[in-house]
DNA sequence: CGGAGGGTTGATTCCCCTCAAAATCAGTGG
DNA sequence: CCACTGATTTTGAGGGGAATCAACCCTCCG
């Protein structure tokens, strides 16, 4: 699903007209209570949780066109932080505001949902990454998966993408230390498959690359909610439960 | 939210008057197009998903009480398969048949949005499990989420719980060999903190097995899904756009 | 009785972490 | 222009946690 150019400006123009987030500054603390929702319209973010001892789980990159705060929104998820990579520029949708969007425009809200349903299946295949994979298949995984959601918003192609993440960033993601990311990138760049250098990654032969990460990427290729008629009358009647 | 004995006769009825699965076989395949949801009225269950290498990733347990498929039902996921531990009783609900139960009763509906969501939660916990966690912890935090989610439906208490899984499902669940679940719960056992034998789980010093493993049980303890009313307005609009 | 599934333990291997130290690079200010 | 600083990348050495391989035990069951 792909929003028009019109639907779009609906939730620009409803928006502050673009707040700015520098480097390395949050966008959302965890154990902040107050609900807000972004859309990344430049750079790159990502959601993580802290643990009590200090350690940090990256769940995932957020790059342009992106929702953020979706979890926050549609669901009770236990809460995390976003954090900018670069410079950022989001516009702040204020919940309420964006409930009233819906009620205008259903596609918009199908959109969303089918961005919390790719959210979803990421993390499940973000969870087989650390559990089933071995250091370097994880992160060839890892690295096409971004690679083919920046295609998706014309910043990559089969050939790689420019790539802002340190070394450090990608070690907190896929459960590695920063020191061993470095020997797995080496590794794939040795054997002619991708090419992890100067804030770009190169797809070195891209075939090769995705029969060695097992990458299947229907996971990240859903059609949309499945919603009929009866199920929509449900909703409907929560206006008096909910 | 716990469910009246009213709401939860409504979907018992609805269903099929209760299919059993024998233990070890498939309720769900993956790759199964013909969606459908189940209650786990009895016995022990799990998701997975299959590598093409034939590995195994379990996503999770369920125990009596839990919906099966809802994300199917909600949203597009990757698909995933579903076993049975022990020997199960489901009560098979159709789509259609559940969406209409919705329309009837909102409450039922966000009482499924609400296990939806805490699904979510479980998700990114065991991410945070294999990723950032040591086996022995992983194995502990594992167990105590399990109890908790058991203690919900009266099958556990903080003393322990009956517990149907071998020592192979637990591995495939928590990303380690068999062998290696074998010598943390040893190492578990000795230490005093748990004791799992004879299809048991004893937790023998919760408090001091709640600090080792950082388990903080709020991700469980939803209060359920946020919707206010030009959202429900919205949905209700979705009527003509799905 | 024999076989299968599950549990337990030991020996060995290896993947990845930790610690440590260069090398490179971008700013920053004198 | 250059010294200084901090962040990042790179490489090496050593250690440890978990996998693998290989037994052996037990119980259950046809």
């Amino acid at each position: 699903m792909v929003l028009s150019e019109d639907e779009l400006s609906i939730l620009k123009n409803l928006g502050k007209a673009g707040r700015r987030i520098p480097a390395g500054r949050d966008l959302v603390y965890q154990g902040q209570s107050d609900k807000v929702a972004y859309i990344l319209n430049s750079g790159w973010a990502f959601s993580y949780k802290l643990l009590q001892d200090g350690q940090r789980q990256i769940l995932d990159f957020e790059v342009p066109g992106d929702f953020l705060g979706l979890r926050s929104i549609l669901l009770n998820m236990s809460d995390h932080g976003i954090e900018a990579v670069t410079d950022i520029e989001v516009t702040e949708l204020h919940i309420d505001e964006l409930l009233e969007i819906f009620s205008q425009s259903p596609r918009l809200m199908l959109a969303v949902l089918w961005a919390a349903s790719r959210d979803d299946a990421m993390i499940v295949e973000h969870l087989i990454d650390v559990g089933r994979r071995s250091a370097t298949e994880r992160m060839a995984h890892y690295l096409m998966e971004l690679g083919l959601r920046l295609e998706l918003v014309g910043m990559a192609d089969r050939s790689g993408f420019a790539c802002p993440l340190t070394q450090y960033l990608l070690a907190d993601a896929v459960g590695l230390s920063a020191v061993h990311v470095n020997r797995v990138l080496r590794e794939l760049r040795e054997n002619g498959l991708l090419t992890f250098r100067d804030g770009c990654v190169r797809f070195d032969d891209y075939v090769e690359l995705s029969r060695f990460a097992q990458f299947d990427e229907t996971y990240l290729d859903h059609s949309g909610p499945r919603f009929r008629q009866s199920f929509l009358a449900g909703l409907g009647n929560l206006r008096e439960a909910g």
